[in-house]
DNA sequence: AAAACATCCGGGACAAAATCCCGGCAAATA
DNA sequence: TATTTGCCGGGATTTTGTCCCGGATGTTTT
């Protein structure tokens, strides 16, 4: 048996919004029955339809996606999240799912993508856009759901304070500003990177940062807007 | 007497692009004839189409919205340039007319606002977006395309030299790999990269990095594979 | 309980590099 | 010819990174 479902669209580009109405329109198991430009208007308008998905933007004006989803997860559980993003940083995704999404679609996508996340979305299964790394979907499986942690398996021979630090310094944060950050002295900092790239087996700053871009560790895609 | 202007759109985002299609596609006025999601690709498509207009994504894969306006405008006069943008900063609206778009509209804004655009552009009118702040047009009036230059101005201030030495500072070369390349002293390549920071007011390797980045002068995306 | 181990912290000595300032040379320009 | 601009590199100083070391703490093993 066939039945449609119904959507809210929880986005705050006018624009981006048609697109998707247009490319769910087309389809005839959606349906879109309403639209929201913020957070508060969005569960307004849960309240009211009671849509059975919500596609939700995941950086929205007056707060962020994922809180909203935790929100929509508590107050209407009965209604499935899909969360469409600018961005493929695992942190995001995790999070996304930590937050009771089920699903996570990159705007980049193509939109027989978004209808295919909506369907398995829809039947209750989980959907990762496929056009993020392998990387981070392995490593989702590794850990599914719960903590989200980074297994490259030379990077999980690094300590937790390591990591850390190798988070910091991927960002571009210099040896004594995460020193700063961290409030230990710069000499510390600086022996944490010599293990760091040791056991990683890199040899400069820039080899760092690449690692921890291929890990989604940082997002680089942020550094084109 | 009316004639539909044939429209090019250009934009990594295909969700977004049905979006702009479907408003566009309402407007008898209008017509879409193609559309690329990359820079490359949409320079190879005006060279086939002659488009009367262009819509262009600020941010792209491969290049800088900007830096692929300015292109067409020296390569396709012909053609008229409207940035889509996800952002209202002064920069980028100063740089955008700088780099000789007759256009800017914001993702934000609603379909009846990009119409007006379209409309105001292809009649040859400078078209800003009402949504942008009055501040924000007050100083670009007040510093027309001069003082708000920001990065390809700056960059172009660099010697041959110099941004010959940034390319290969920002694919993760040290001084002495660069001086080798070039059998120059590792002196001089400090000096010029001190000349680099200087002009472009960078502070920091990694920012030369990302200023690289967001140029197209590298490619972060191959960092993920 | 004692020993072994891992983690985090930071110092000392040294090497590497960045920074600031300097001037020379060649080509283009006024 | 005189001036400017780009390119090159040295010298002196400061900053940063590298390598090796040991102490403090907490956990695991014996």
């Amino acid at each position: 048996m066939v039945e449609t479902k119904s959507i809210l669209i929880i986005d705050d580009h006018p624009l981006f919004r048609e697109g998707l109405k247009t490319i769910i329109g087309r389809d005839p198991r959606f349906k879109v029955i309403g639209e929201a430009g913020t957070g508060r208007e969005g569960l307004q308008m849960l309240k009211k339809l009671k849509p059975d998905l919500t596609l939700v933007d995941i950086s929205l004006p007056d707060q962020n996606g994922i809180q909203l989803t935790r929100e929509i997860r508590r107050l209407f559980p009965e209604t499935r999240v899909l969360i469409v993003s600018m961005h493929s940083k695992i942190d995001y995704i995790a999070e996304a799912f930590q937050a009771g999404a089920t699903g996570y679609v990159v705007k980049e996508s193509a939109a027989k993508r978004l209808l295919q996340g909506l369907e398995s979305v829809a039947n209750g299964n989980y959907f990762l856009d496929s056009s993020v790394s392998h990387a981070v979907v392995e490593n989702l499986m590794k850990f599914p759901l719960k903590e989200a942690k980074i297994t490259d398996a030379d990077y999980a021979t690094l300590t937790p304070r390591e990591q850390e630090v190798m988070r910091l310094l991927a960002e571009g944060l210099s040896s004594k500003e995460v020193a700063e950050k961290l409030f230990i002295s710069p000499k510390t900092v600086e022996n944490h990177r010599a293990n760091i790239m040791n056991k990683l087996d890199l040899h400069s700053a820039i080899e760092l940062i690449r690692y921890a871009a291929k890990l989604g560790l940082i997002d680089v895609d942020l550094w084109k807007e």
